[in-house]
DNA sequence: TATGAATGAGCCTTCATTCAT
DNA sequence: TATGAATGAAGGCTCATTCAT
């Protein structure tokens, strides 16, 4: 049914099927037909829309980034203090499966693949910067600019490695809400060893 | 020129092949051709041995798995401490890159795999236990059993966070060593923090 | 914006981007797609006026066939010598590149095609019977009936024969020049050797 | 049915059943499952030998030009007069009919393709060149050197175009031999023309 | 009159697998 | 034991056509 204005919709549509199709069948096994099918829609449209499968895979990337960054925007209020920042950016980080409970494996055949892929492997160090810029800054507020740095890089490094291990043991929702309290409470002990 | 107790040799230069075909190329680029080709053999090989390249992938794996748990066993000696021994799995899970520089990469690929492979998946958590229950034996005889468990957890988080941090910078050895550095400490500061 | 009256406009514009096309991309590459984009129209419009892709060839063929026929014509004058109008119509034949330098290569390509395509094929031979005739008609003023034919059927195997090695040597306009040239030239031998 | 030293027999194979695709539908509507269809082998197998379409199409042309060639130089013996040369030209240029009946709709396919292929366009090149040179050669044992070269243009675009008639208007054999005989009395008068 | 969203068949290519040798 | 010729399914992409607006 041809209308005007379908783009943005379109594109959702087909960003949606991606992330699903990458969570249930990996990106090795994500097909434009399995996409296209995914969203009801026929396979030609993928290469009108994104010019191509490569396109679309990026978008998607793309689209999940800035959803990461809305989450936090959103969380965000002139009375935030720092540890309550913090707490934020890792919430952000874990509820990423409450929102839509496919990301989470999405998010990390995207990573693998970006060792490979140069304009995935740009996005990913946006992301990774951002996340550590996040965290530095709010550190800054309670001790040191040196010691802000180094707990920000610690603590990227465990929300990375506890966010792993929830993905990798397929665990239930459980897992990570456990994990996300691991992260919570080794923020604090960063704070209470390093603030001032 | 067919000859005899060629078995264990092949495997092996097949297996050497596609560690570094996953460096270069990613799981998904790495074909039965470019493997071959590596290896200075013919395609039929593959199935030869390892009845088709899933086969030889799983080998792989195994192979990549026995490595990191036999570095392991050569530096236990009748003396070690406790303390030698944390520092050890670490350096067995950083040191990987040293061996064999595509090592690294490759792990990646397989762990992003794993999330839609059975027996890859089986063999990740094989591999996780493990350095689970490495590190809560060594933690154990310097805390309560307890705390040992949520120490080794955290320190496995750490110790992936880490180093996946590591792999995904692209970053040169120093980034590793950097991190095995820091993976040290935390050991460090998790004893003094919960240490008898 | 509905206007009326521009069915003729619209399908010149089509036509034009279609010579255009093929001269830059050749038949096969060229897509009703470049046509609309070159044209300035979307690619609908096409089917519109022309039924499809294969109609809209078929015109731009018919409108080259007319274009060459135009030219000829109006060189005509009431005094015109039978000498002048070979003249002319090699001059009509090699002057299209001055017109529009892409014709030029479209023709070939349309010939080509012509050994696979019913109506090509039948314009290409009015084509060819057109040439002849001409000439035919004009030697015929100047010789026995038999050897107007024969004189028309080797100068129209030589324009063509210099036009081909003209357009394939991808030369500059001074080759087309040259080959003018020659078949002029060639005509006045003709006309000395057979001439009564 | 797997064998060694098959290769050099699926090429020709494979070059023949080009040939003859090309000139039963035209290279636009040659794809390679016709081809191979023809052949009687799989579609996979072009990209084996060929490394893709393009290599196929390429290694035809050359075919072509090489048995062009071949027919020339068999014809040679060290008898063999300038004039005896020069008809020898001719009649390998028409005869490429009678060995392979599909070989001359074929070559138009190519010369059309040329103009927007740059491998296609150099064989082209050289085909023609070849054709000048061979005539070139022959006429300079019979007139100036000056003429000679006139002359061996004039001949060659008389050949082509005559060629170029013959197969446009998809007649039986009795027009290329009628087309061979005008080409040869041609030359003829070019030899009463410029000879010495 | 004119658009461009949408389709889906068909293209070339890639690749794991099979198997005669 | 080892080869590599051969297959054919499946992939991404192109493109003429259709049609609601």
């Amino acid at each position: 049914m041809p209308k005007v204005g379908m783009q943005p919709v379109r594109r959702q549509q087909l960003i949606d099927a991606t992330i699903e199709s990458v969570a249930e069948f990996g990106l090795q096994a994500t097909t434009i037909n399995r996409i296209s099918k995914k969203a009801g829609l026929s396979s030609g449209i993928i290469s009108h829309y994104f010019a191509g499968k490569q396109g679309l895979i990026e978008a998607t990337v793309r689209y999940l980034l800035s959803n990461l960054k809305k989450v936090l925007i959103e969380g965000l209020t002139p009375t935030t203090t720092p540890e309550q920042r913090l707490m934020l950016i890792i919430e952000a980080n874990f509820s990423r499966l409450q929102q839509q409970s496919e990301t989470t494996k999405t998010w990390l055949s995207f990573w693998s693949q970006s060792m490979h892929d140069y304009e995935l492997h740009r996005l990913q160090i946006v992301n990774s910067r951002r996340l550590f810029s996040n965290l530095a800054c709010s550190f800054k507020q309670l001790m040191s600019d040196d010691d802000a740095k180094l707990a920000a890089q610690l603590c990227a490094a465990m929300i990375d490695g506890l966010w792993l291990r929830a993905v990798l043991s397929k665990s239930d929702e459980n897992e990570f809400e456990h994990c996300e309290c691991l992260a919570k409470s080794y923020v604090n002990s960063l704070i209470k060893q390093y603030g001032a």
